[in-house]
DNA sequence: ACAAGCCATATTTGGAAGTC
DNA sequence: GACTTCCAAATATGGCTTGT
């Protein structure tokens, strides 16, 4: 913002947007980065866009990676990149042809993407202390829901667990309590649009 | 900031952190909102204090949460806030009691909760262009390569499938190619600490 | 302890101009 | 086009004060 007042919409000139675009990404990083340091936050950003191949990560993108080169002995962080970047140039093209579907898979892909980033990143703690079994029940417990979803459809159980002030005081108990607890936080496979949804992603921000 | 070149180092004195704290968090919202409608990008923050019960999320906490909302008739991130609160209040007293390691099972709760957080959220879009089954595929390779880790544990398999600029003309099975790309983002359980790891977090920032 | 508001100053960032 | 640099308008936000 600077010399207009900036108008809160959407930018269509495409060069103007792309340039604003890449000025406020450092803008925001910077953000992050500072309210970071400065408050013990814990935060994480993930900027996605199909016009740069590699989606930019936070905790810097050496930071992070270089975490996880050190955590797997190879950085599959970056191959999964360059994975990406090859699945984002191949989508380019599809986009090209189908435009509108490009959307969907682009939000799909980047939930995926995601998802898999925090969970990898999660496992960058401490697992000795709580072991990946948590993580596991993760999965397992999506997995069974899925199931259960497919099978009872409408069921609305909502077990609405209320032991959260109990008496437990392990951290794995209470973890496994915290992962049991939310089986509402299921995979139903109803359809929703949630707007547009078109060329970036950040993630960090509020998704 | 103001009035006196802020100095980017850890704000020691606790008051003077948390109010820092809370105006840039609000700018920084404010950054996300403002990056995300000027240029169609996605971005998701997560602010996760033990201070405050409830984590925030972006886009709007009622933004994201109305649509879930809809989505599924109740708000069960609602409960999932509640049941994070209590789980919470538990929390800090076995803080108070175990200290150091509360920051450990912080960081853990964190990482799941931002993985559930997103998989969900990857479920508000259209899941009907792509259905659930690649996040099924996903909860499943990663229960897999659990699996495989747990019997194996050293095999550096690294497949490096290269086929990414292959033949793949339809989303879904790009997708689960991408999944299958991806068994590398595995999920041993070597130990690594990663620094600090306090009290707040945003999800967007660093960890 | 907080929350809200004020204010002066520190930062951020549209826009224009120049280069590659 | 994409990047860099400059510059001034637009914001963000420390530090303080006042009210609960």
């Amino acid at each position: 913002m600077a010399r207009k007042k900036l108008r809160h919409t959407y930018i269509n000139n495409p060069l103007k947007r792309k340039t604003t675009f890449k000025k406020r990404k450092n803008g925001f990083l910077k953000k992050v980065d500072e309210i970071t340091t400065l408050s013990d936050i814990r935060a994480c950003a993930i900027i996605y866009t199909l016009d740069e191949p590699e989606p930019k990560v936070w905790p810097s993108n050496q930071g992070l990676e270089s975490v996880i080169s050190r955590f797997r002995g190879v950085s599959e962080l970056a191959q999964s990149k360059r994975m990406l970047c090859q699945e984002n140039l191949l989508k380019r093209n599809i986009m090209k042809a189908q435009g509108k579907l490009m959307n969907e898979i682009k939000k799909k892909e980047i939930g995926l993407f995601m998802c898999q980033y925090f969970a990898s990143w999660n496992n960058l703690d401490n697992a000795n202390i709580i072991d990946q079994n948590d993580i596991t029940l993760l999965a397992n417990k999506k997995l069974e829901i899925t199931k259960k979803n497919e099978i009872l459809q409408v069921q609305e159980v909502t077990p609405a667990i209320e032991n959260g002030g109990e008496t437990m005081t392990e951290g794995e108990q209470t973890l496994v309590a915290n992962v049991d607890a939310m089986p509402n936080l299921n995979w139903s496979n109803d359809n929703i649009d949630d707007g547009d949804g078109d060329g970036i992603d950040v993630k960090i921000g509020r998704c």
